[in-house]
DNA sequence: TTGACATGAGAATGGTCGTTCTCCTATAGT
DNA sequence: ACTATAGGAGAACGACCATTCTCATGTCAA
């Protein structure tokens, strides 16, 4: 009952959003056409505007996915480092220079794409301003986990610092700024006590 | 002596650099044709090429000359914070909020234009970090000039928190990062008394 | 087998843009 | 006044890209 394909949608779907992660972080959305996208993944043209209409619309499928995924990830390894005793607050610090120093980092996927003018739409903005709010979110909830006073404050600083960190580490190639972000959180942190 | 011309070369070039300013940091480089720049500053594509002979090395005056013009803006903007009174390092953040409340605010020109794959190349990249430098260096200074310990720590971690405030401006549209950014910098200013 | 249809490969279309070229005007030096 | 030349307006060129279209292939249901 199902159509023939070698692969049926869902398969291509996820195929195609892994091509789009790799692409899109590494070379900006108007750097890549959706032949790079195809040509990635293997999935042809047709069936990629069968899937995804427009590139808008793949650029926010992606966006989302993205936010899913890059949470999952933060999220799972500040609590591996917390587990070890580490402060989490300062644990996101560690997560994230650990990421800056890994090959291929480009900063902030929703920063960058913010910044893109061309290819970038309101409903794209929101996607980006939501995963801000949302990591804004974490970081709060472990201000208020670990028992800081104000932890709305602190956690509000530590996501300038975090965010701070991450756009100068890829503009300066060096993840440096992420250290002097994470020296400065650790002293919010003890004014928080 | 002088070829006859309605401008010369160097009212030419500063109409040039001044729409290129305009309309590359409202609309990003991508977004912006050399027709936009001819339409916005008068100056026909022949002149254009002539002064600039791509838009590559366009790009790249613009952006020495936007370093030049915002450190200018920048510095005087904390040096009369400073002159009523003001802690310099808490002047500036109060710069950067002043400015993240006008109109057209788009973040950090090269924060946005690092982001952007397509048209910037390691030329340009060169002026981004060195733009970057050049301010952390004026933020370490104000660090020395107040006599705290550990300037450079000091100056490093406001740098960061600059930038974090900067950028999440931008993406969220509101000024509440730069407040959130203040209010950590006092922290940290207090703790390096 | 046959027909209906989904799919892939890749050509075609329409638009944008960096860059160059053509044609024409106006000026400066003679 | 005359000519060489700089400059403007805008067309032309070539490349790229999102999107659609054509044609050929293969699969499923009967």
């Amino acid at each position: 009952m199902s159509p023939a394909a070698t692969i049926d949608n869902d398969e291509a779907r996820a195929a195609v959003l892994q091509s789009a992660n790799a692409v899109f972080y590494a070379r900006g959305i108007a750097g890549v056409g959706m032949a790079d996208i195809r040509d990635d993944s293997g999935v042809s043209l047709r069936r990629l505007y069968s899937l995804y209409p427009s590139k808008r619309e793949l650029v926010a499928a992606w966006l989302t996915d993205r936010h899913t995924t890059w949470m999952e990830w933060f999220t799972s390894s500040v609590d591996r480092r917390s587990m070890a005793g580490e402060e989490p607050l300062l644990a996101a610090f560690d997560a994230i220079a650990e990421w800056a120093e890994s090959p291929g980092y480009r900063g902030c996927a929703f920063v960058n794409s913010a910044a893109e003018t061309v290819e970038i739409d309101d409903t794209h903005r929101r996607i980006i301003a939501a995963h801000k709010e949302s990591l804004l979110a974490y970081l709060i909830s472990l201000a208020r986990d670990g028992g800081y006073a104000e932890p709305e404050r602190l956690g509000r600083m530590i996501g300038v610092l975090l965010d701070g960190g991450m756009v100068e580490a890829a503009v300066l190639r060096s993840c440096e700024p992420i250290v002097a972000a994470r020296d400065a959180a650790a002293v919010l942190i003890e004014a928080s006590q």
